[in-house]
DNA sequence: AAAAAAAGAAACTGTTTAGTTGGTTTTTTG
DNA sequence: CAAAAAACCAACTAAACAGTTTCTTTTTTT
């Protein structure tokens, strides 16, 4: 493949990733992502043979991406001297707030059921082994306290942040705009991390 | 309008219900859902207007079903006496687990943005009001640890069910079908409970 | 300059879609 | 039973859609 044919290709999916993450995919046409990429529509079935052929390339494209970031990310933490669960949250809440896209495609995904498992698997399966190993760590270095489970401590690191962006309209709402600045952002995280630090407080109940 | 009309209507409301959250706006055809409700076109338009109309009636209906449940749930919350942490997030669990269709109707609406703000916000009010005065008494009282805020908790606990529903397919994968049982349901409840309860840990840092 | 790869323009097929219309049948109600 | 409300049937319009085809133009490489 020439230069200029690896540029018309990712024109299109660079285009197709936009209008997807916006509309999903039986909200988006071909026409229009033809359009939006300045390319000729049968360039799009050349290089990519079918709508669903471009989504599952779209997608691709963003494990690829979002795998990079958590790479970049992961590289910047010191086990022992960060704390984990504050640059974990606030890890995820930026990415959110940057990336938007990101989400919005695997919400869309995840709606339509256009996610082949064993593909996101691979995709996962390091970041969630990374994730795993810290937390293993902290907890047992007591910087995590104990009686928590891995699954609920990534969960709520996770999940918050995942909600917050995914019901942001909802939450403008109801919580106010304050709530979606680098300030507030911030505090939820140091409130996870308050939450999930030291020792035990009662385990009987 | 006769019980028959309204029988015919409400067929209609339940076909588009059922099919507007496994498909999307843009996934669902107004003659999927005349077939569905066993129910001529015509009738569609004539009860709902245009197919965008049907979606906010489906929205409202989904609403109030929605208030109705929580109704429900707080008519058997005793302040202290109930873990409020507790059950709350054993409701949101549950019903994302028994009525899947609220929330996956209030994710395809966010991400087509087919919210109307006012009315979101008449609807979210009370609920929101209800827990902000649950929480700041179970703060007061001392049985949710000070230090936190009302927004961290509420996010917490409504987002780490909301994302385990939201990707429930993607945790299945790294996390095993153990993962959803309700015996692991109630241990992420429990977890949750355990975090925000009692006095502060350290609050300087 | 010649050959080949890449891209464009534009019309086309066949299907699906939202929404409409007009005539007929069924059901309810007075 | 008769009027009126409710529902059905089925064909229709006009636009949008995924995907194809044919032919021409531009760009790159040798």
């Amino acid at each position: 493949m020439q230069a200029r044919a690896e540029k018309t290709r990712s024109n299109i999916l660079k285009a197709a990733r936009n209008l997807f993450s916006e509309h999903g995919f039986a909200g988006t046409s071909m026409d229009s992502i033809a359009i939006a990429a300045k390319a000729n529509k049968q360039r799009i079935y050349a290089y990519f043979g079918s709508k669903k052929d471009l989504f599952e390339a779209v997608l691709l494209d963003v494990f690829a991406d979002s795998a990079e970031a958590f790479e970049k990310f992961s590289a910047g933490i010191e086990v022992g001297v960060s704390n984990i669960t504050f640059e974990l949250s606030q890890y995820y809440q930026s990415l959110h707030v940057q990336k938007p896209e990101f989400q919005r495609l695997l919400t869309w995904a995840n709606l339509e059921n256009a996610i082949d498992p064993a593909v996101l698997a691979s995709v996962r399966r390091k970041e969630n082994d990374c994730l795993r190993k810290w937390f293993d760590g902290e907890q047992q270095a007591l910087r995590i306290r104990s009686g928590i489970a891995f699954e609920s401590w990534l969960l709520t690191v996770m999940g918050t942040a995942y909600f917050a962006s995914s019901n942001a309209k909802t939450l403008r709402n109801t919580l106010g705009e304050s709530f979606f600045s680098a300030d507030a952002r911030e505090l939820r995280s140091r409130d996870l991390a308050n939450l999930f630090e030291g020792k035990q407080s009662n385990s009987d109940e």
